[in-house]
DNA sequence: TATATTTAGTTAGACATCAAACTAGAAGGG
DNA sequence: CCCTTCTAGTTTGATGTCTAACTAAATATA
């Protein structure tokens, strides 16, 4: 095998995974939640922030912020955040979350614990102790050949 | 940390590298095509395949049958494959590239020399060595957890 | 054989995602 | 102070993706 196609064939898997583990997840959620909403409330209460614009969470997600924008929309109207104006830049939004979106997270949580439990179960831990810092630096590497 | 947040954790890591490679593949693409309709078109000429039923290359790539619907219709609008009756089962269909196809086919893969060699340059072919075979059993496992 | 179940594919409606074009406000340079 | 450039966010239109409900054909069962 080429080296292109080895790193092909890399991405391909992750792809593959990605998307197996994505639908697995999602499909627990309660109905009309998302893996991109359910983010968006964890980062919240993960790294207990008071609001962020809308511009700090693409960048942590990686989307554009046309997409945050859909996303937070359809969260506000569910209630799950609250966006206000930034008082200090007329351009500039500060998003929160709401004590409805924070019941939504604890929510989600539970739930996921069943497919976790699942993938734990046939995932040998020391695979993926071996595998993790593998990741993160590949990750890593690619975030900064983006910039 | 938890082995559940252990495996939290690296589909977290998953999704992000999905995301990061998706899109750089995706902007070198032309005009229209996407990693879906490519990875089909590369589907048939890699295994060499006169033809495949929906249902198949829908299980290939791990979606839905409806989304494997969508994207047939738009590549036989585009030209890319031919859908036929299948003539023994009066509910399946024969799906085949088309010359167009192939040809886009060859397109994609010479424009998507620059972002594998870009990572292929930052990424260590040893920690690629390393990591393949881990992801493969990985996925497997959720394969068949999947049953 | 007649009915029930399974299978292949489609349609409808929803969400996440992107690129491109747009608005409005901030920052900088002359 | 004005004009240019940059930045934050939105809108539009496209694609991929899902679930749920549907049609039609094949298979199994009574």
């Amino acid at each position: 095998m080429t080296d292109r196609s080895l790193v092909f064939t890399l991405f391909n898997e992750i792809g593959i995974i990605n998307q197996l583990t994505s639908a697995s997840f999602a499909a627990v959620l309660p109905k009309g939640m998302t893996i991109a909403q359910f983010s968006v409330l964890n980062h919240f209460v993960r790294l207990d922030i008071g609001h962020k614009p809308p511009k700090d969470l693409a960048n942590a997600f990686q989307v554009t912020r046309a997409t945050m924008t859909s996303t937070l929309t359809r969260m506000e109207k569910a209630g799950l955040v609250s966006i206000k104006p930034n008082p200090d830049d007329g351009r500039g939004k500060h998003v929160s979350i709401t004590a409805l979106g924070r019941a939504m997270r604890d929510e989600c949580i539970a739930r996921l614990q069943g497919p976790l439990e699942d993938a734990q179960s046939v995932l040998d831990k020391r695979a993926i102790e071996d595998l993790l810092p593998l990741l993160v630096s590949v990750r890593e590497k690619l975030d900064r050949l983006r910039d």
